[in-house]
DNA sequence: GCAAGGTC
């Protein structure tokens, strides 16, 4: 039987088993195998339950598509051949697959019930239905269980009426794949080569494009229009402050509520001024209940954690997952906002008993009685989130602690009473024109005790009054205000539009938020608002201005449209994704021949490449000065050639003493990162194409295999790197007289021979561990030998 | 170097 996640292996084989099964660890150490003897299908059998980690299988192009300067994008929409490959290697999930699945009669499915979880049926049954028995053809040997909650009763009736897994479901999703692989990397290929051949400061290495991210980033840039193109409005408002007796004044709205016209407010004022006394037409009072928060789902605490912590989705997401490996917290990653039937809340909130910051509401709710959660909706995925054991601040860890500390006051606020207020309107007439005053005063604040920043807030009380009572205007006037724009978006906003417009799902929503800001296309101002930067604001017109479909929300409700057919079996696989697939083909040739377009908009905002960068290393072909473009992502650009050579990331970059390469002329630039970190020198020609067949691109000097070059890694290699299997030593020429040697591979950094004059690498090589010999010069008052003679 | 969706 194989679970979507160890966690539910192993909650599953607890409920079946009765709490009898023995576990091991798998190979792949992710993995655990239950194991229990019971029935099935009438038979004494011994069960074995995992899982898998997700997805099995990932979909990709096949190796030589993956070359950005070699494939046409068009191309990656019909002739590029795409191929399952393991979504993560090193889990080694098919092998361990294989491993367990061998000589099994049957298998049970108890993958999550979504389409997502439908199609890992199928790439767990290609993994071991090789390996296992054969039964006779007519018997069943592969189950589905189909779930909604993790509780006795329902695993228990899903292991009672086992089906079949769905095929079509599963083709929905094989679909969606190739069709988002597909048609994000043709556009974020295209548009990535073809504005970075342009622009030397657009600062970001990468311009993807994507069915979720492209509208994520989509809702930001909305907004900032919106705010560009406010032009505040001047409006009027009528003030009234009036007293009775000794009371303090009280200031009244007017029930016109505001006037564009300073004439006609004008006139309402003279027309008001024509009473010195203000009416009371009618008193009322309305008991209101603010109502208790539903139980708590991941989407909601993503939006309170950005609002209220200032803590972004993919932090929270990482704290919530730690908290929950801790057993702090019940599973992070979930849709629904109702409690299971027979969900124990009461021993839940008695864990919170000893708590010296909510114990008092704690205590107070067990001894009054806990109040019925409110309904929510069972998406079938998992629990709510929900504390599942006292914590203490020091033991979780600054943001753990505040995140812990929000989900149990959340969680008790569930099983809390509403917060009951009485709501107070007093209507007035100050000659024909209409005003009216509200107050709020607290009745009983219920949950608002565990949730304080919910209360209802402290109010001056209104005066008491009845209807015909009189106040004493003590000034009426005509007030000038203008109309303010928006505020940028907040994260919590962007992620309650992406949830509404069904982009990204719960466990992707702060992937797509992380990667618009770290493509550069919206920055993270105070409060977590979200600024759209230049780039992404070009971006998103120019997608307006070519083809507005590609920026809207509506990009992927309308392709999952699409897939549903699949799924219900009424269209057919092939043709859904030929046929989408053919839209977006033709979407993207009317991209490419549009771009143009675009481009317009993109130099108001940035510069020619030519125009950028400063001069630092010749060229080898034209021999004229190559420029050094920091912006992301920083690369060489030789204007003459009109070619441009990528370098290294994440360091610095110089000339390498006007040093050449032997194969190309071109002068050699020293990469360095970071104070003391390492550096090696580089051909700025070679580091894009590489010169040997042995080597890849993007290989400095310390990985090449030129024969005889004295910056090669012939030349200056030592021994074999002592973390990694495949790197070597290199001797770094710069680094003396704090001499060192770094592997090219990994950043393993060896110190040796402090203080020497100079250190060289040998010809000859030790015979015990075939390293290379170094030859080191120190100067005579430095030399750590005992007796200093001139030859050493 | 790309997407989005699962997941430790």
């Amino acid at each position: 039987m194989v679970a979507e996640k160890p966690s539910l292996a192993q909650s599953i084989s607890k409920i079946l088993s009765k709490g009898s099964c023995t576990s091991r660890k798998g190979l792949n150490g992710a993995c655990s195998v239950h194991e229990y003897t019971g029935s099935f299908q009438g038979q004494s059998v011994r069960f074995k339950m995992t899982s898998v980690c997700g997805h099995v299988m990932s979909l990709d192009f096949i190796g030589k598509y993956n070359n950005w300067d070699q494939v046409d994008p068009a191309e990656l929409f019909s002739t590029a051949p795409a191929e399952k490959k393991e979504a993560n290697p090193k889990l080694n999930m098919v092998k361990f697959l294989q491993v367990e699945g061998r000589g099994c009669d049957y298998v049970v499915l108890w993958l999550d019930c979504d389409k997502e979880g439908e199609n890992i049926c199928f790439e767990v049954l290609d993994a071991i239905q090789p390996v296992m028995n054969k039964g006779s053809s007519m018997d069943q040997s592969v189950y589905r269980a189909k779930f909604s909650s993790i509780t006795d009763t329902d695993i228990w009736n899903a292991m009672n009426c086992l089906g079949e897994p769905n095929r079509n479901e599963a083709l929905s999703v094989d679909a969606r794949q190739e069709l988002d692989l597909r048609i994000g990397c043709a556009f974020t290929r295209f548009q990535t080569k073809y504005f970075q051949g342009k622009y030397g400061n657009l600062d970001s290495s990468l311009i993807s494009f994507g069915p979720c991210q492209t509208p994520t980033l989509g809702f930001c840039v909305e907004r900032h229009d919106k705010i560009q193109s406010f032009r505040p409005e001047t409006y009027w408002i009528l003030q009234a402050k009036v007293f009775k007796g000794k009371d303090n004044p009280l200031m009244l709205d007017w029930n016109r509520v505001r006037v564009f016209d300073r004439e006609v407010g004008q006139m309402f004022v003279n027309l008001a001024k024509t009473s010195r006394e203000a009416k009371v037409e009618s008193v009322s009072k309305k008991e209101k209940a603010k109502q208790r928060p539903q139980a708590l789902n991941t989407v909601e605490m993503l939006r309170v954690a950005s609002s209220s912590l200032g803590m972004g989705p993919q932090h929270t997401m990482q704290i919530a997952e730690r908290l929950y490996t801790q057993g702090y917290i019940s599973y992070p990653r979930t849709e629904t906002t109702h409690y299971p039937e027979n969900f124990d809340l009461k021993g839940t909130l008695k864990q919170q008993t000893n708590n010296p910051f909510w114990a008092e509401e704690v205590k107070a709710l067990l001894s009054t009685g806990l109040n019925r959660p409110r309904k929510g909706s069972d998406a079938g995925d998992h629990p709510p989130i929900t504390p599942m054991r006292a914590a203490s601040e020091g033991e979780l860890g600054s943001d753990g602690w505040r995140l812990y500390e929000y989900i149990t006051r959340h969680f008790i606020a569930t099983i809390s009473q509403d917060c009951k207020y009485l709501q107070t309107t007093i209507d007035f007439s100050i000659g024909p024109e209409a005003f009216s005053c509200s107050g709020k005063t607290l009745i009983s604040p219920g949950y608002t005790t565990v949730m304080p920043w919910l209360g209802i807030p402290l109010e001056e009380n209104l005066p008491e009054c009845e209807r015909g009572d009189t106040f004493t205007v003590d000034e009426i006037k005509l007030v000038e205000k203008q109309t303010s724009p928006p505020e940028y978006l907040t994260e919590a906003e962007l992620i309650t539009l992406m949830e509404k417009h069904g982009v990204g799902t719960d466990a992707s929503i702060p992937v797509h938020i992380n990667n618009i800001c770290q493509r550069n296309y919206v920055t993270i101002e105070n409060g977590r608002k979200l600024k759209p930067t230049n780039l992404g604001i070009v971006l998103v017109h120019g997608y307006y201005k070519i083809d507005a479909e590609l920026v809207l929300p509506t990009i992927r409700s309308a392709v999952e449209k699409q897939l549903n057919l699949i799924a219900q079996g009424k269209a057919n696989f092939q043709q859904v994704l030929q046929h989408t697939l053919d839209i977006f083909k033709r979407k993207f040739h009317y991209f490419v021949d549009s771009i143009t377009g675009m481009d317009e908009l993109m130099e108001v905002s940035f510069s020619p490449i030519a125009a950028s960068g400063k001069p630092l290393a010749r060229c080898g072909k034209c021999h004229r000065f190559m420029k050094y473009i920091q912006a992301k992502p920083s690369r060489l650009h030789c204007s003459h050639c009109d070619e441009t050579y990528s370098l290294p990331q994440n360091g610095a970059i110089k000339l390498y003493k006007e040093l050449r390469c032997p194969l190309d002329d071109f002068e050699l630039v020293l990469w360095t990162s970071g104070a003391r970190g390492k550096s090696y020198p580089l051909c700025p020609y070679c580091y894009s194409n590489a010169p040997f067949r042995d080597m890849k691109k993007g290989m400095g000097c310390n990985e090449c295999t030129h024969p005889s070059c004295q910056h090669s890694l012939n030349s200056l290699g030592i021994g074999q790197c002592v973390e990694c299997d495949t790197g070597v030593l290199v001797l770094d020429p710069t680094s003396g007289p704090k001499w060192r040697m770094a592997c090219n591979k990994c950043n393993v950094v060896v110190h040796f021979f402090e203080h020497a004059h100079r250190v060289q690498v040998a010809q000859e090589s030790c015979d015990a561990c075939e390293a290379s010999l170094v030859a080191v010069d120190f100067n005579k008052t430095r030399t750590p030998l005992a007796a200093a003679s001139p030859v050493q």
